[in-house]
RNA sequence: AGGGGUGUAGCCAAGUUGGUAAGGCACCGGGUUUUGGUCCCGUCAUCCGAGGGUUCGAGUCCUUCCGCCCCUGCCA
């Protein structure tokens, strides 16, 4: 039997997983992988870190390799442990372990700096000592090459001098910079002679006030990834002009060399992903804090109960690739929708009641139906649901005058309740003003369980809740926090405040039966006929909160929509 | 304008030596159904940003052009 070289199955694959591939079958990068997700903890994480975490932990478990946590904490202004809090929680909740490997790009600092000067010893990098302005203005522009600065020629001596004085906290902010000797000439900006370290009398959430002087991410990040073995680094394509300077560092310091490789940034419509636009919604009060369920942040899905496998799910969904993209939301909800069907146990809640009197139904008696948990799979059990005389239903469950097609309950109309009975309607009761207060009904003791011997088809069937046994419930409802499909699309003088949608949140009173109050924060439910529900940690002992979290898909509503 | 990236259906996205356009979402049509949910089946690119060329044959090779995105932080 002869054993014929393994060809990587690369069709199918996204480009990463292809090279990947190829990079293990030809030992380029040796033969574990080894990834990592770099958060700033400066923000908290969203849909857009949901793709790249599931890229990085995502092929390191696929190839039986390994990812990094680490925190690319260089920016102690904007930086803060509220954020690492939030993100490790995040990480976690969506499914991923980075057991021991939690890092921080200041546990590198030291090192950083160690071999910052030996750069300077190499004379590839200098303290230049312009202001920022006119290292702005030195640097030229799009066609326009840089000037070299007149302390660009400064000895080692000299360099090594003014570095070790600004770590020893001589000089003020901003009064001097070390930067590499690369090339002012370069057509690419990033390569015009970068800053290397700043000073910045800033208290850092972890290393306090031990240093004054901070390395910058270009220079922080291909180190950070080099010292940790980091066979691959994926990143975004804003940062393709960036891989020069992460290649030229590694070379010139003769480090291990990590490789970085870009792929395209997550975009959706009906929200907005950038870190600005997140924190202006919630410092301006536009939404109830990070945690609204209305935001795209993990932590804000999480509450909203969308459950961790459905975001797994559609990142694997929309894949990887290097083009601009901009998914649009109803696939988010479909792998939503998707996770919860399987899962969600169900339930009966009226959002919107009007009463129904079953008129030959004896006013003193009750009984209890037993409504499927998961009706595709009957050995989960039932739940057991109390009916009596006086009922609730959705208001638009009925219509006095049926339109066309609508075949739930109307004058004469024949419905079933679910798991109850078969009801029809027989009167209509109004108030002075005209509005409809309660439905006279009859019901068939025949169809008890929501079936007749004769086999008797009825057209529609009805969620619904006992008036006596209903438990009052505060419902949050949901909808997309903007109006238009991509916010930023706005016309001049306006900004994505302008479209945001007044009605991102209605809160209605529920009703529904007592086993639902059993319910914990974030344990979810499917109304039936309604959507999918979470409890939200607002629940007090006296009220029980829930969240939509999707509808369930409205056929109906789309007919009306088209008539 | 200099450098870089990218263009396959409404959206996402396969397509790796050139051989005659996967799959998913959405949409539309039909079936099943005690959730107008789920599930099932079917329709949906004579065409791959545009033009020219090479070839028996091109989404794939060559060439010209066009669109969109990124880069002028002591942010990441």
């Amino acid at each position: 039997m002869t054993t014929l070289p393994e060809v990587p199955a690369t069709t199918g694959k996204d480009f990463i997983r292809a090279l990947i591939e190829q990079d293990l079958a030809t030992g380029r990068k040796g033969n574990t992988l080894h990834t990592r997700f770099p958060p700033e903890p400066n923000g908290y994480l969203h849909l857009g870190h949901a793709k790249s975490i599931c890229l990085n932990f995502g092929v390191a478990k696929e190839y039986n390799g390994l990812c990094n946590l680490r925190f690319d904490d260089t920016n102690p202004l904007k930086e803060s442990q509220e954020y690492v809090d939030s993100i490790r929680e995040d990480v976690q909740w969506l499914g991923f372990d980075w057991a021991d490997r939690e890092y921080y790009a200041s546990d590198y600092f030291e090192t950083l700096y160690a071999l910052a000067e030996k750069l300077i010893g190499m004379g590839k990098a200098y303290v230049d000592s312009l202001t920022a302005e006119e290292i702005r203005a030195y640097r030229g522009n799009l066609t326009v090459p840089g000037k070299e600065s007149p302390y660009r020629t400064r000895s080692v001596e000299e360099n090594l001098d003014l570095f070790r004085r600004m770590r020893a906290g001589e000089f003020a902010d901003g009064q001097h910079v070390l930067r590499a000797k690369i090339d002012m000439a370069s057509p690419n900006l990033v390569m015009r002679d970068p800053a290397l370290y700043r000073i910045r009398r800033t208290t850092h959430h972890r290393t306090g006030d031990t240093w004054c002087i901070y390395p910058m991410y270009d220079y922080t990040h291909c180190i950070s990834d080099s010292l940790e073995g980091i066979t691959h680094s994926f990143c975004t394509l804003e940062f393709v002009n960036n891989r020069a300077l992460y290649d030229w560092v590694l070379e010139t310091l003769d480090l291990y060399r990590s490789e970085q490789t870009e792929f395209a940034r997550l975009s959706i419509t009906r929200t907005v992903l950038s870190k600005r636009k997140l924190i202006q919604l919630v410092e301006e009060g536009h939404v109830k804090g990070w945690d609204d369920p209305r935001m795209p942040t993990l932590s804000g899905m999480r509450r909203r109960g969308v459950p961790p496998e459905a975001l797994r799910d559609f990142c694997a969904r929309i894949g990887i690739s290097r083009a601009e993209n901009e998914v649009e939301f109803s696939m988010l909800e479909f792998c939503i929708r998707e996770a919860l069907n399987h899962t969600a146990p169900r339930g009966m809640a009226v959002l919107d009641p009007i009463k129904v009197v079953v008129e030959n139904y004896p006013e003193d008696q009750e009984e209890w139906f037993d409504l499927p948990l998961a009706p595709d799979a009957p050995e989960k059990g039932v739940r057991r649901v109390p009916f009596s005389r006086e009922l609730y239903i959705e208001r638009d469950d009925f219509m006095e005058i049926p339109a066309k097609k609508f075949h739930r309950l109307a004058p004469g109309q024949e419905v079933r309740l679910r798991c109850a009975y078969y009801i029809t309607c027989k009167d209509v009761q109004k108030d002075a003003q005209g509005n409809i207060t309660a439905l006279i009904c009859t019901y068939d003791p025949e169809s008890r369980g929501g079936g007749t011997p004769d086999n008797r088809k009825v057209k529609g069937t009805l969620h619904w809740v006992s008036a006596r046994h209903a438990k009052p419930v505060e419902v949050r409802l949901y909808d997309h926090l903007f109006l238009q499909d991509n916010p930023e699309d706005v016309e001049e003088g306006k900004t994505f405040l302008d479209v945001l949608n007044p009605d991102s949140l209605r809160v209605v009173t529920g009703y529904t039966d007592a086993s639902i109050l059993g319910m914990t924060p974030g344990e979810r439910v499917q109304f039936e006929r309604i959507g999918y529900f979470c409890v939200d940690k607002d629940s007090t002992d006296g009220t029980m909160v829930l969240n939509r979290t999707a509808t369930l898909k409205d056929t109906w509503a789309k007919i009306v929509a088209k008539s």
